[in-house]
DNA sequence: TCTGGGGTCCTAGGACCC
DNA sequence: TCTGGGGTCCTAGGACCC
């Protein structure tokens, strides 16, 4: 990421290892920056990058994976491919549907259903068929199927919601065990929403059943929060509308949403929660210094001995 | 791919208000 | 008192992505 950086202001980071950068005000061809930026990545680092370049995200996205897959012959992918401004329908039409980003397993089989193999074959539907099919994203899919995408890049990143979960390795029925789950999961959300200096309005609750069914209650609170002891207990309140003892569960989470900035609350006096937040900082702070298990609160450890 | 841990966006229905 | 139409907010679930 650095590196791309260095080439240009403009850096969309998609995922840990995948970016967009806009490169519309270099003077080299599209070509050229590839070629270097791929042979800097190489140098710097001892990785290997598929790079795909045109005018809009969309078609970029499916020209990396396209050079992606054409390169699969030995060893790792290191694939360039440039889609010249006003070829972008002739290079996507004879592609296979699944290839459009945002296709995925279930819009394929509908799309192969209406007979629709390849991209060009949605370029060609007309918009009303795709409309009264997939309603807005029809619309959207009608677009991108003729290289139509005026998404720009965008630099600045706001998270939507902070969570966390897990898997158990076994399917488990203890209350006692989940509940304990919730509050360590709980623990780690507040510490990631204190540390982007956020405060959620909404607290998720995410439980998965030994068939896989998943659930998910959230709940609107009066005030943003950041607090451990809060998101704790609404997830905990919120598990216990879903909880049912007969059904055992593979997966719980915690998550926060609707993200607001933290503001300070211009109280005279210091309320209960003000204090908490100070005591939650500086365990944060020690946290950070000395590792995650340094710290932990003996009404909790109190706690966890009386249920063991 | 019988399934890990994050996320995003869209849709549909219900409640509530004017 | 009942009905209509439209808008907003909230909740839950699904599809998709890396």
């Amino acid at each position: 990421m650095e590196i791309f950086h260095q080439l240009s202001g403009l850096v969309e980071q998609v995922s840990v290892d995948e970016a967009f950068i806009d490169v519309t005000d270099l003077p080299e061809p599209a070509e050229q920056i590839a070629h270097a930026l791929q042979a800097r990545v190489k140098l710097d680092t001892n990785l290997p990058c598929s790079i795909g370049a045109a005018s809009n995200k969309l078609v970029a996205k499916i020209a990396t994976d396209t050079g992606k897959n054409q390169s699969r012959t030995d060893g790792y992918p290191q694939a360039i491919l440039c889609v010249p401004a006003g070829t972008e329908r002739i290079f996507l039409s004879p592609l296979p549907v699944r290839a459009m980003w945002g296709v995925g397993p279930k819009m394929e089989s509908i799309l192969l259903g209406m007979g629709l193999r390849t991209i060009g074959d949605i370029a060609n539907c007309s918009v009303d068929r795709l409309e009264r099919r997939f309603g807005k994203s029809g619309v959207d899919l009608h677009q991108h199927a003729l290289g139509i995408d005026n998404r720009p890049v965008t630099v600045s990143y706001e998270a939507k919601s902070i969570s966390q979960e897990v898997t158990f390795a076994r399917d488990t029925a203890d209350l006692l065990f989940l509940r304990r789950t919730l509050h360590e999961l709980a623990i780690k959300v507040g510490y990631r929403m204190r540390c982007e200096g956020l405060c959620a309005r909404v607290i998720r609750l995410k439980l998965r059943f030994a068939d896989f069914t998943t659930h998910t209650r959230q709940v609107l609170l009066q005030a943003p929060t950041d607090q451990d002891s809060v998101i704790a207990g609404e997830a905990e309140g919120l598990l216990m509308k879903l909880w049912q003892p007969e059904r055992p569960v593979r997966l719980i989470g915690v998550g926060g949403a609707n993200l607001v900035e933290h503001v300070h609350q211009l109280t005279l006096w210091e309320s209960e929660t003000q204090k908490e937040r100070k005591l939650l900082i500086a365990l944060d702070e020690l946290r950070e210094k000395y590792g995650k298990e340094a710290v932990q609160r003996a009404d909790h450890i109190r706690k966890r001995h009386k249920e063991e």
